[in-house]
DNA sequence: TTATTATATGAACAGTTATTCATATTTGCA
DNA sequence: TGCAAATATGAATAACTGTTCATATAATAA
């Protein structure tokens, strides 16, 4: 094995952290919403807790508990102004693992 | 929303897949082993569940359970040959999520 | 047939986790 | 000061899941 434990285990809460329904929502709601392919290069948009709750229908207790996942396995960053507090994509890491997975995705539709 | 409820159970039910120590590692082994830079892009190796098991440190069934994950999830393909069942990966998006969530790993490690 | 090798399977348990609910904290404003 | 808005937090629960153990299945050889 190439690969040693400790980069076994932190490979492992990554792809943990970005395998939840709610939270790949959240991600989703925080690519940019300019041109309508979200799965291409861009800049991050900032977004507040309850506009993200209110865009994925969910609430701001789950999202804000999700958000602080996300935060401490680096997927996001927060920016605080006033009482709110904005969220954007931290780096394109995370960007890449949703178009790859979303490309498999689609791949396997044609198989079903 | 661009993304339907139905991709985004897909796509967390394939970041589970790879989610876990045990199916890293055994998606690890399966990578060629002929450069040491197990992340580039290759053609894939062939091997039985015994041997997998033996290189990860695993017991059989476990190794055996995981495998049908990986291969109902559409992880790892299977080539029957005797008695023994040789097993490889499917294709290369699993690499890349794995080679950008390694990526991803490493980067980290600068900020700790 | 019997024995052996390789793999799969099912049950059971322990540990983890996503969600909800209620409440606390923080900031801004009157 | 008091109030409202935005967010965080903690407990509790229900559901899920990785692992182990024992056993079953399949293929080969003698």
């Amino acid at each position: 094995m190439y690969i040693n434990d400790k980069v076994i285990v932190k490979m492992q809460d990554t792809l943990k952290i970005a395998a939840d329904g709610t939270r790949l929502k959240i991600l989703f709601s925080l690519l940019d919403e300019i041109d309508n392919n979200v799965l291409e290069p861009h800049h991050f948009v900032e977004k507040c807790v309850n506009d993200i709750a209110c865009q994925i229908g969910a609430s701001q207790s789950l999202v804000s508990h999700q958000l602080k996942v996300l935060k401490d396995g680096g997927f996001v960053k927060s920016n605080k102004v006033g009482t709110k507090i904005y969220y954007s994509l931290k780096d394109e890491h995370v960007q890449q693992i949703m178009k790859i997975t979303y490309e498999h995705v689609l791949e396997d539709d044609n198989h079903d």
